[in-house]
DNA sequence: CGAATTTGACCTGCGC
DNA sequence: GCGCAGGTCAAATTCG
Protein backbone atom coordinates (compact mmCIF):
# COMPACT_ATOMS: atom_id res chain seq x y z
CA UNK A 1 0.00 0.00 0.00
CA UNK A 2 1.57 3.10 -1.29
CA UNK A 3 -1.37 5.14 -0.91
CA UNK A 4 -1.93 5.52 2.42
CA UNK A 5 0.20 8.30 2.57
CA UNK A 6 -1.55 11.42 3.62
CA UNK A 7 -2.52 13.95 0.27
CA UNK A 8 -1.78 17.26 0.92
CA UNK A 9 -2.70 18.90 -2.57
CA UNK A 10 -4.58 22.00 -0.08
CA UNK A 11 -3.09 23.54 2.90
CA UNK A 12 -0.82 25.39 1.49
CA UNK A 13 2.66 25.64 3.74
CA UNK A 14 3.87 28.40 5.15
CA UNK A 15 7.39 29.62 3.54
CA UNK A 16 8.44 30.39 6.42
CA UNK A 17 8.02 27.67 8.79
CA UNK A 18 7.63 28.24 11.95
CA UNK A 19 9.00 25.85 14.54
CA UNK A 20 10.64 26.76 17.71
CA UNK A 21 12.93 25.19 19.21
CA UNK A 22 12.08 25.11 22.91
CA UNK A 23 15.12 24.76 25.39
CA UNK A 24 17.38 26.15 22.86
CA UNK A 25 17.32 29.58 22.20
CA UNK A 26 18.03 30.10 18.65
CA UNK A 27 19.16 33.96 19.30
CA UNK A 28 21.55 32.71 21.59
CA UNK A 29 22.34 29.51 19.20
CA UNK A 30 23.23 32.39 16.32
CA UNK A 31 24.92 34.39 18.69
CA UNK A 32 27.42 31.13 19.39
CA UNK A 33 27.97 31.15 15.69
CA UNK A 34 29.82 33.37 14.59
CA UNK A 35 30.82 31.48 11.55
CA UNK A 36 28.38 29.45 10.94
CA UNK A 37 25.02 30.95 11.19
CA UNK A 38 22.02 31.52 9.35
CA UNK A 39 21.34 34.70 7.73
CA UNK A 40 19.03 37.19 9.26
CA UNK A 41 16.78 37.13 6.44
CA UNK A 42 14.36 34.50 5.35
CA UNK A 43 15.37 31.78 2.93
CA UNK A 44 13.43 31.87 -0.31
CA UNK A 45 12.75 28.92 -2.09
CA UNK A 46 12.84 28.60 -5.65
CA UNK A 47 10.18 29.71 -7.02
CA UNK A 48 10.73 27.47 -10.23
CA UNK A 49 8.28 24.29 -9.90
CA UNK A 50 10.25 22.44 -11.60
CA UNK A 51 13.60 22.82 -10.42
CA UNK A 52 12.45 21.39 -7.11
CA UNK A 53 10.67 18.67 -8.29
CA UNK A 54 12.24 15.85 -6.88
CA UNK A 55 15.13 16.59 -5.33
CA UNK A 56 15.21 16.69 -1.43
CA UNK A 57 17.67 18.98 -1.60
CA UNK A 58 16.63 21.38 -4.28
CA UNK A 59 14.25 23.55 -2.59
CA UNK A 60 17.37 25.21 -1.06
CA UNK A 61 19.47 27.26 -2.98
CA UNK A 62 22.88 27.69 -2.60
CA UNK A 63 23.94 30.37 -1.00
CA UNK A 64 27.07 29.52 -1.31
CA UNK A 65 26.88 28.79 -4.81
CA UNK A 66 29.38 30.37 -6.63
CA UNK A 67 31.88 30.12 -4.60
CA UNK A 68 31.31 26.27 -3.59
CA UNK A 69 34.41 25.23 -2.59
CA UNK A 70 33.31 22.65 -1.15
CA UNK A 71 31.61 21.33 -3.80
CA UNK A 72 33.38 19.12 -6.14
CA UNK A 73 33.11 16.29 -7.83
CA UNK A 74 35.77 13.97 -9.51
CA UNK A 75 36.21 10.40 -11.18
CA UNK A 76 36.98 7.80 -9.67
CA UNK A 77 40.89 7.57 -10.90
CA UNK A 78 41.18 10.88 -9.64
CA UNK A 79 39.19 9.99 -5.95
CA UNK A 80 41.63 6.85 -5.46
CA UNK A 81 44.67 8.33 -6.56
CA UNK A 82 47.48 6.16 -6.43
CA UNK A 83 48.85 8.47 -3.27
CA UNK A 84 46.12 6.80 -0.90
CA UNK A 85 42.80 8.57 -2.44
CA UNK A 86 41.78 11.79 -1.85
CA UNK A 87 43.64 13.41 0.65
CA UNK A 88 43.72 16.71 2.41
CA UNK A 89 46.26 18.27 -0.33
CA UNK A 90 43.31 18.55 -2.21
CA UNK A 91 45.91 18.42 -5.19
CA UNK A 92 46.17 14.72 -4.98
CA UNK A 93 42.81 13.53 -6.36
CA UNK A 94 39.98 15.76 -6.17
CA UNK A 95 38.82 17.34 -9.21
CA UNK A 96 36.87 20.41 -8.59
CA UNK A 97 34.28 20.62 -10.98
CA UNK A 98 33.65 24.17 -11.90
CA UNK A 99 31.14 22.86 -14.20
CA UNK A 100 28.87 21.82 -11.69
CA UNK A 101 28.78 25.06 -9.88
CA UNK A 102 27.77 26.59 -12.64
CA UNK A 103 24.95 24.50 -12.69
CA UNK A 104 21.39 26.10 -12.80
CA UNK A 105 20.86 24.47 -9.58
CA UNK A 106 23.97 25.23 -8.14
CA UNK A 107 22.92 28.97 -8.50
CA UNK A 108 19.73 29.00 -6.06
CA UNK A 109 20.31 31.21 -3.34
CA UNK A 110 19.71 28.87 -0.92
CA UNK A 111 21.63 25.81 -1.48
CA UNK A 112 23.50 24.93 1.82
CA UNK A 113 25.12 22.02 1.17
CA UNK A 114 28.53 22.95 0.85
CA UNK A 115 29.99 19.76 -0.24
CA UNK A 116 29.10 16.83 -2.32
CA UNK A 117 30.50 13.58 -3.62
CA UNK A 118 28.45 12.48 -6.56
CA UNK A 119 28.85 8.39 -6.68
CA UNK A 120 28.45 6.55 -10.15
CA UNK A 121 27.90 2.93 -9.08
CA UNK A 122 28.29 2.58 -13.25
CA UNK A 123 31.33 3.15 -13.02
CA UNK A 124 32.27 -0.44 -11.25
CA UNK A 125 30.14 -2.79 -12.12
CA UNK A 126 27.76 -3.50 -9.98
CA UNK A 127 28.80 -1.95 -7.38
CA UNK A 128 26.59 -1.78 -4.34
CA UNK A 129 25.86 1.80 -3.74
CA UNK A 130 25.12 0.58 -0.25
CA UNK A 131 28.73 1.38 0.28
CA UNK A 132 28.44 4.17 -0.56
CA UNK A 133 26.65 4.95 2.34
CA UNK A 134 28.38 2.90 4.29
CA UNK A 135 31.18 4.43 3.14
CA UNK A 136 29.44 7.67 4.22
CA UNK A 137 28.19 5.57 7.60
CA UNK A 138 31.64 4.41 8.64
CA UNK A 139 33.57 7.72 7.30
CA UNK A 140 34.85 9.07 10.61
CA UNK A 141 33.97 12.34 8.76
CA UNK A 142 35.86 14.38 11.48
CA UNK A 143 36.43 16.76 8.92
CA UNK A 144 32.96 17.27 8.91
CA UNK A 145 32.47 19.58 11.79
CA UNK A 146 31.24 22.09 9.77
CA UNK A 147 29.36 21.03 6.68
CA UNK A 148 28.15 17.93 5.14
CA UNK A 149 29.35 15.59 2.49
CA UNK A 150 26.83 14.97 0.50
CA UNK A 151 27.62 11.65 -1.26
CA UNK A 152 25.52 11.07 -4.02
CA UNK A 153 25.11 8.48 -7.01
CA UNK A 154 24.33 10.52 -9.92
CA UNK A 155 22.84 7.88 -12.11
CA UNK A 156 20.79 5.33 -12.49
CA UNK A 157 22.19 2.03 -12.17
CA UNK A 158 21.67 -0.60 -14.13
CA UNK A 159 19.11 -2.56 -12.39
CA UNK A 160 18.80 -5.37 -13.27
CA UNK A 161 15.64 -5.88 -13.04
CA UNK A 162 14.59 -2.56 -13.74
CA UNK A 163 12.11 -0.79 -11.74
CA UNK A 164 9.57 -3.35 -11.66
CA UNK A 165 7.47 -5.20 -9.38
CA UNK A 166 8.73 -7.99 -8.58
CA UNK A 167 6.33 -9.29 -6.21
CA UNK A 168 2.96 -8.49 -5.24
CA UNK A 169 4.33 -6.73 -1.97
CA UNK A 170 6.73 -5.12 -4.03
CA UNK A 171 4.45 -2.23 -5.16
CA UNK A 172 6.47 -1.31 -7.72
CA UNK A 173 10.05 0.06 -6.44
CA UNK A 174 12.65 -2.02 -7.28
CA UNK A 175 14.81 -2.24 -4.04
CA UNK A 176 17.98 -2.70 -2.52
CA UNK A 177 20.94 -2.30 -4.77
CA UNK A 178 21.12 -1.04 -7.90
CA UNK A 179 18.64 1.59 -7.39
CA UNK A 180 19.92 5.73 -7.98
CA UNK A 181 20.32 6.92 -4.40
CA UNK A 182 21.78 9.37 -2.80
CA UNK A 183 23.92 9.75 0.13
CA UNK A 184 24.42 12.69 2.85
CA UNK A 185 26.62 13.11 5.38
CA UNK A 186 25.82 15.45 7.54
CA UNK A 187 26.21 16.89 10.83
CA UNK A 188 23.28 15.48 13.60
CA UNK A 189 21.23 17.49 14.80
CA UNK A 190 20.81 20.97 14.17
CA UNK A 191 18.85 23.16 15.81
CA UNK A 192 20.88 25.61 14.13
CA UNK A 193 18.30 25.64 11.95
CA UNK A 194 16.41 27.38 13.52
CA UNK A 195 16.69 31.13 12.73
CA UNK A 196 17.08 33.79 15.51
CA UNK A 197 13.59 34.34 14.79
CA UNK A 198 12.50 31.15 15.72
CA UNK A 199 11.63 29.97 12.88
CA UNK A 200 13.03 26.43 11.42
CA UNK A 201 14.68 26.48 7.94
CA UNK A 202 12.55 22.96 6.75
CA UNK A 203 15.06 20.24 6.59
CA UNK A 204 13.83 18.82 3.58
CA UNK A 205 10.35 19.73 2.71
CA UNK A 206 9.26 16.78 2.37
CA UNK A 207 7.18 15.13 5.09
CA UNK A 208 8.25 11.66 5.39
CA UNK A 209 6.60 8.50 7.39
CA UNK A 210 8.42 5.88 8.96
CA UNK A 211 7.52 2.33 7.61
CA UNK A 212 10.20 0.47 9.34
CA UNK A 213 13.61 0.21 11.33
CA UNK A 214 16.13 -1.95 11.31
CA UNK A 215 19.24 -2.42 12.59
CA UNK A 216 22.33 -3.05 10.84
CA UNK A 217 25.04 -5.33 10.78
CA UNK A 218 28.54 -3.67 11.75
CA UNK A 219 26.83 -0.73 12.83
CA UNK A 220 25.68 0.19 16.71
CA UNK A 221 22.59 2.54 15.52
CA UNK A 222 20.00 1.28 13.56
CA UNK A 223 18.52 2.86 10.53
CA UNK A 224 15.34 4.32 10.14
CA UNK A 225 13.58 4.10 7.02
CA UNK A 226 11.18 6.64 5.67
CA UNK A 227 8.97 7.11 2.58
CA UNK A 228 7.52 10.24 1.57
CA UNK A 229 3.94 11.11 2.73
CA UNK A 230 3.43 13.96 0.78
CA UNK A 231 1.88 12.40 -1.95
CA UNK A 232 0.12 9.36 -2.38
CA UNK A 233 1.94 7.76 -5.31
CA UNK A 234 5.41 9.43 -4.60
CA UNK A 235 7.84 6.67 -4.23
CA UNK A 236 10.58 8.86 -2.46
CA UNK A 237 12.18 7.90 0.32
CA UNK A 238 15.20 7.97 2.53
CA UNK A 239 17.08 6.00 5.20
CA UNK A 240 18.54 7.64 8.06
CA UNK A 241 21.04 5.85 10.11
CA UNK A 242 24.34 7.60 12.46
CA UNK A 243 27.22 7.32 11.37
CA UNK A 244 29.31 4.12 12.49
CA UNK A 245 32.11 5.96 14.04
CA UNK A 246 30.92 9.75 14.22
CA UNK A 247 27.24 9.60 15.65
CA UNK A 248 27.06 13.18 15.51
CA UNK A 249 26.74 12.56 11.97
CA UNK A 250 24.22 11.56 10.34
CA UNK A 251 24.31 9.24 6.96
CA UNK A 252 20.78 10.09 5.39
CA UNK A 253 20.52 8.28 1.90
CA UNK A 254 17.43 9.11 -0.60
CA UNK A 255 16.28 6.33 -2.43
CA UNK A 256 13.92 7.47 -5.52
CA UNK A 257 12.27 10.97 -6.01
CA UNK A 258 9.62 12.40 -5.05
CA UNK A 259 7.01 12.39 -7.98
CA UNK A 260 5.44 15.85 -7.01
CA UNK A 261 6.90 19.05 -6.04
CA UNK A 262 7.36 19.96 -2.32
CA UNK A 263 4.69 20.49 -0.13
CA UNK A 264 3.32 23.55 -0.32
CA UNK A 265 1.25 22.61 2.43
CA UNK A 266 1.81 21.93 5.78
CA UNK A 267 -0.34 19.45 6.30
CA UNK A 268 0.58 17.02 4.43
CA UNK A 269 2.66 16.88 6.87
CA UNK A 270 0.56 14.47 8.58
CA UNK A 271 3.12 13.31 10.68
CA UNK A 272 3.18 16.60 11.99
CA UNK A 273 0.37 16.59 14.47
CA UNK A 274 2.85 13.63 16.25
CA UNK A 275 5.48 15.75 16.88
CA UNK A 276 6.97 17.29 19.77
CA UNK A 277 4.34 16.81 21.98
CA UNK A 278 5.26 19.15 24.30
CA UNK A 279 4.71 22.79 23.64
CA UNK A 280 7.53 24.40 22.17
CA UNK A 281 9.11 22.10 20.41
CA UNK A 282 10.34 21.99 17.10
CA UNK A 283 7.47 22.53 15.11
CA UNK A 284 8.83 21.61 12.29
CA UNK A 285 6.76 22.28 9.58
CA UNK A 286 8.31 21.05 6.75
CA UNK A 287 10.20 17.45 7.37
CA UNK A 288 7.87 16.01 9.12
CA UNK A 289 9.39 12.92 10.69
CA UNK A 290 8.45 13.17 13.91
CA UNK A 291 8.21 11.27 16.80
CA UNK A 292 6.97 11.47 19.75
CA UNK A 293 8.42 12.40 22.98
CA UNK A 294 11.36 13.13 24.53
CA UNK A 295 11.67 17.28 23.93
CA UNK A 296 13.38 17.68 27.09
CA UNK A 297 16.66 15.79 25.90
CA UNK A 298 16.38 17.35 22.74
CA UNK A 299 16.61 20.55 24.17
CA UNK A 300 18.93 20.08 26.13
CA UNK A 301 20.37 18.48 22.77
CA UNK A 302 19.99 21.78 21.04
CA UNK A 303 21.89 23.78 23.76
CA UNK A 304 24.75 21.38 23.08
CA UNK A 305 24.13 21.15 19.74
CA UNK A 306 24.49 25.13 19.62
CA UNK A 307 28.06 24.95 21.25
CA UNK A 308 29.25 22.26 19.06
CA UNK A 309 28.90 23.63 16.70
CA UNK A 310 30.43 27.02 17.21
CA UNK A 311 33.07 25.01 19.24
CA UNK A 312 33.63 22.51 16.66
CA UNK A 313 37.00 23.02 15.84
CA UNK A 314 38.20 22.94 19.48
CA UNK A 315 35.89 21.11 21.97
CA UNK A 316 35.16 18.25 19.41
CA UNK A 317 36.53 15.69 21.79
CA UNK A 318 34.93 16.59 24.77
CA UNK A 319 31.78 16.64 23.04
CA UNK A 320 32.03 13.55 21.36
CA UNK A 321 32.81 12.20 24.97
CA UNK A 322 29.69 13.88 26.50
CA UNK A 323 27.59 12.12 23.55
CA UNK A 324 28.96 8.79 23.74
CA UNK A 325 27.61 8.92 27.13
CA UNK A 326 24.54 9.28 26.32
CA UNK A 327 24.60 7.24 23.99
CA UNK A 328 25.38 4.53 26.19
CA UNK A 329 22.40 5.02 28.43
CA UNK A 330 19.55 5.91 26.49
CA UNK A 331 18.54 4.24 23.60
CA UNK A 332 15.29 5.92 23.36
CA UNK A 333 16.93 9.03 23.29
CA UNK A 334 19.39 8.12 20.41
CA UNK A 335 16.05 7.45 18.84
CA UNK A 336 14.76 10.09 19.34
CA UNK A 337 17.89 12.22 18.52
CA UNK A 338 18.11 11.05 15.40
CA UNK A 339 14.42 11.64 14.69
CA UNK A 340 15.32 15.24 15.72
CA UNK A 341 18.53 15.36 13.95
CA UNK A 342 16.96 14.26 10.56
CA UNK A 343 14.30 17.21 10.71
CA UNK A 344 17.27 19.35 10.87
CA UNK A 345 19.12 17.87 8.76
CA UNK A 346 19.12 19.95 5.58
CA UNK A 347 17.84 23.53 7.47
CA UNK A 348 21.33 25.11 8.17
CA UNK A 349 22.11 27.81 6.33
CA UNK A 350 25.30 28.52 4.85
CA UNK A 351 27.69 30.97 5.57
CA UNK A 352 30.07 31.86 2.57
CA UNK A 353 32.44 33.69 4.94
CA UNK A 354 32.87 30.02 6.38
CA UNK A 355 32.95 28.24 3.22
CA UNK A 356 36.14 29.64 2.40
CA UNK A 357 37.60 28.62 5.43
CA UNK A 358 36.08 25.36 5.29
CA UNK A 359 37.82 24.55 1.67
CA UNK A 360 40.82 22.92 2.99
CA UNK A 361 38.22 20.48 5.62
CA UNK A 362 36.66 19.42 2.46
CA UNK A 363 39.62 17.39 1.12
CA UNK A 364 40.72 16.20 4.74
CA UNK A 365 36.78 14.96 4.58
CA UNK A 366 37.48 13.46 1.69
CA UNK A 367 40.78 11.54 2.69
CA UNK A 368 38.80 9.81 6.03
CA UNK A 369 36.12 8.81 3.77
CA UNK A 370 38.47 7.25 1.21
CA UNK A 371 40.36 5.61 4.39
CA UNK A 372 37.29 3.76 5.30
CA UNK A 373 35.69 2.63 2.79
CA UNK A 374 37.99 2.19 -0.46
CA UNK A 375 36.16 5.00 -2.65
CA UNK A 376 37.14 2.82 -5.84
CA UNK A 377 33.96 1.68 -5.56
CA UNK A 378 32.58 5.19 -5.61
CA UNK A 379 32.42 6.98 -8.56
CA UNK A 380 32.23 10.69 -8.91
CA UNK A 381 30.55 12.04 -11.66
CA UNK A 382 31.03 15.28 -12.11
CA UNK A 383 29.20 16.81 -14.71
CA UNK A 384 27.99 13.79 -16.13
CA UNK A 385 24.17 13.20 -16.96
CA UNK A 386 22.96 10.25 -17.81
CA UNK A 387 19.66 10.66 -19.89
CA UNK A 388 19.10 7.51 -17.99
CA UNK A 389 18.64 9.59 -15.07
CA UNK A 390 16.10 11.56 -17.10
CA UNK A 391 14.18 8.81 -17.84
CA UNK A 392 13.96 8.02 -14.65
CA UNK A 393 11.82 10.43 -13.58
CA UNK A 394 11.32 13.65 -15.29
CA UNK A 395 12.49 15.25 -12.43
CA UNK A 396 15.30 13.87 -11.73
CA UNK A 397 17.33 15.86 -13.52
CA UNK A 398 17.86 18.26 -10.97
CA UNK A 399 17.73 16.00 -8.83
CA UNK A 400 20.06 12.71 -9.38
CA UNK A 401 22.27 14.35 -12.14
CA UNK A 402 24.68 17.07 -11.33
CA UNK A 403 24.59 16.30 -7.71
CA UNK A 404 24.54 19.83 -7.22
CA UNK A 405 22.18 19.38 -4.95
CA UNK A 406 23.45 20.29 -1.58
CA UNK A 407 22.87 19.43 1.99
CA UNK A 408 23.18 21.77 5.03
CA UNK A 409 25.45 22.08 6.94
CA UNK A 410 23.98 21.82 10.23
CA UNK A 411 25.53 21.46 13.74
CA UNK A 412 27.02 18.78 15.32
CA UNK A 413 24.65 17.09 17.40
CA UNK A 414 25.92 16.30 20.78
CA UNK A 415 23.69 13.97 21.59
CA UNK A 416 23.66 11.01 20.43
CA UNK A 417 21.27 9.26 22.40
CA UNK A 418 22.02 5.49 21.44
CA UNK A 419 19.48 3.94 19.73
CA UNK A 420 19.10 0.75 21.13
CA UNK A 421 16.13 -0.25 20.48
CA UNK A 422 15.77 -2.27 17.17
CA UNK A 423 13.22 -3.53 15.08
CA UNK A 424 14.62 -6.93 15.77
CA UNK A 425 17.25 -8.04 13.41
CA UNK A 426 16.10 -9.79 10.86
C1' DC B 1 -11.27 8.87 14.69
C1' DG B 2 -7.58 9.65 11.61
C1' DA B 3 -2.82 9.50 11.08
C1' DA B 4 1.78 8.26 12.55
C1' DT B 5 4.94 5.03 14.77
C1' DT B 6 6.35 0.55 16.34
C1' DT B 7 7.87 -3.79 15.35
C1' DG B 8 7.75 -8.78 14.10
C1' DA B 9 7.09 -11.13 9.87
C1' DC B 10 7.93 -11.55 5.28
C1' DC B 11 10.36 -10.82 0.90
C1' DT B 12 14.31 -10.32 -1.98
C1' DG B 13 19.07 -9.51 -3.40
C1' DC B 14 23.42 -11.38 -3.00
C1' DG B 15 27.49 -13.95 -1.67
C1' DC B 16 29.13 -18.44 -1.07
C1' DG C 1 20.49 -23.91 -3.14
C1' DC C 2 21.23 -21.81 1.39
C1' DG C 3 21.62 -18.41 4.57
C1' DC C 4 22.44 -13.70 5.74
C1' DA C 5 21.25 -9.06 5.76
C1' DG C 6 18.71 -5.36 4.11
C1' DG C 7 14.25 -3.50 2.90
C1' DT C 8 9.20 -3.46 3.18
C1' DC C 9 4.71 -4.73 4.85
C1' DA C 10 1.11 -4.33 7.88
C1' DA C 11 -1.22 -5.27 12.29
C1' DA C 12 -1.18 -3.31 16.62
C1' DT C 13 -0.49 0.58 19.20
C1' DT C 14 -0.04 5.34 20.27
C1' DC C 15 -1.16 10.05 19.90
C1' DG C 16 -3.55 14.44 19.01
ZN1 LIG D 1 7.22 12.80 -2.28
Amino acid sequence: MENYQGDLADIFRPSTTTATVDGGDPDAAAAALPDWQFPTNPITYSSDPVEDFGDPFNYMGNPLLPAVPGFFSCNNSNIIDGGGGINNSGAGGVNISHRLLVHDEMRKPSNIFSRMLQISPNAKSPVDHSQAAAAAAASPTAGLRVSPILVSKGCLVESPGGLQISSPRNTGIKRRKSQAKKVVCIPASSPANSRATGEIVPSDLWAWRKYGQKPIKGSPYPRGYYRCSSSKGCSARKQVERSRTDPNMLVITYTSEHNHPWPTQRNALAGSTRSQPSSKTTTTTTTTTTKKDPTKQINNNNNNNTVIITQQFTTDDVLKEEEEEEEITNNQDFDHQLEMDHKFELGFQYNPTLLEDDHHNFFADLGEIEADEPLEDLLFTPGEINVKDLDFNPFSFYSWSAATTTTAATTASSTTASYGEDNKES
